[in-house]
DNA sequence: TATATTTGACCAGG
DNA sequence: CCTGGTCAAATATA
């Protein structure tokens, strides 16, 4: 396979989907004799170069300096000039209101709900000059917590890449310290239950900040939650071992999907697999995926843009989605993630 | 029944 | 008065 230097990540991607069908088709047609085998590991170099061709393409794609504003540690850089800009290139003034939140920084992304935080969605509103509705999110790992996040899908985007979303975050988040205090509060009360209080959430904060493979995953696959590192941990250990990993569990005490939500728009851009989905070679050697339900649907869809998206799985899975709006994101996120399993606190 | 989401109403700033 | 941001009652869902 030879790669224009011009071509779209699009197309390269499209590229390794469709090696990846013909790997599988030949995988399963026969027992591999030393041709196949050879034949196979051709098409596993091939994909291999696609991975590369499409982590240099998106290293280069310099994304616009907003983009790269924040940082891993959640604060932002001190800027020369304070007074921000607004979308059009103005020099706006930060608003009273603004300077007392504090933005804490901005990111331009296709997958707006992994950040590691859950969010509870308690607005939206149509924002003028604007496609999409603009989502109001707040963090929900402790009712105490300032943190804010806003998702607003950019109007680019359409054709076969994933839509992007622009995310503002407000506030820094005050959940871990306040959780801290209330275990420890719940251990001087009561020693024996205390511990178990947050004990899952100790095994995903270990595993994001504590060390180890979880430490190194991030800078593999681009990051993401621990449990999509904990299912990428999985698969890894089956590859080494040849077995077949089984989904995780999806509720009872570990958060199914630790940060995104039913509203979250741009939840449907998340790996089928990771939603507890089976996996099968149509007869023209496609890659179909089989939901829940027993509807068998194109993983394509997944990477597609959402109005596509939505379009196609309203009619193969309309009672799951009646409630969809078809002009916005928000509508029929939960095509593929479930919502909350633990809910973290009540209202006041 | 508890919890999450939706959405119209309300409020503050410009 | 217009707009963005938030609230909270109603509704949906597990």
């Amino acid at each position: 396979m030879a790669f224009d230097p011009d071509a779209k990540l699009s197309d390269v991607l499209a590229g390794g989907y469709d090696l990846n069908n013909r790997l599988q088709a030949l995988l399963i047609s026969r027992p591999l004799d030393s041709r196949g085998q050879e034949a196979a590991m051709a098409f596993s170099q091939e994909l291999s170069r696609v991975f590369m061709l499409s982590l240099s393409m998106l290293n280069s794609n310099a994304v616009a300096p907003e983009v790269r504003s924040g940082n891993s540690s959640g604060v932002s850089a001190p800027a020369k000039d304070k007074r921000a800009r607004s979308d059009n290139g103005e020099v706006v003034t930060p608003s009273k209101k603004s300077r007392e939140e504090g933005v804490t920084r901005k990111e331009i992304t296709p997958s707006p709900h992994k950040d590691g935080y859950q969010w509870r969605k308690y607005g939206q509103k149509k924002i003028q000059n604007c496609s999409f509705s603009r989502y109001y999110f707040k963090c929900n790992r402790h009712r105490r917590c300032e943190a804010k996040k806003k998702v607003q899908q950019q109007d680019g985007g359409r054709g076969r890449l994933p839509p992007m979303f622009k995310v503002t975050y407000v506030n820094e988040h005050t959940c871990h310290e306040l959780r801290a205090h209330d275990d420890a509060a719940a251990r001087m009360a009561s020693p024996w239950t205390a511990s178990r209080h947050h004990a899952l959430d100790g095994v995903v904060d270990t595993a994001r900040g504590g060390g180890g493979l979880f430490d190194l995953l991030p800078h593999i696959v681009g990051g993401g939650s621990a449990e999509e590192n904990e299912a990428m941990v999985s698969c890894l250990a089956a590859v080494v071992s040849g077995s077949v990993p089984s989904p995780p569990p999806r509720s009872s005490g570990w958060p199914a999907a630790p940060e995104a939500s039913a509203s979250d728009p741009a939840a449907s851009f998340v790996p089928p697999a990771a939603a507890g989905r089976s996996a099968s070679v149509a007869d023209d050697g496609a890659m179909m995926m089989v939901d829940d339900t027993g509807v068998s649907w194109d993983p394509w869809w997944s990477f597609c843009p959402v109005e596509e998206a939505a379009g196609h799985q309203l009619v193969t899975n309309q009672n799951h989605h009646r409630d969809m709006h078809m002009d916005d994101a928000g509508g029929f996120a939960d095509a593929v993630w479930p919502e909350h399993a633990c809910g973290a606190w009540r209202r006041a």
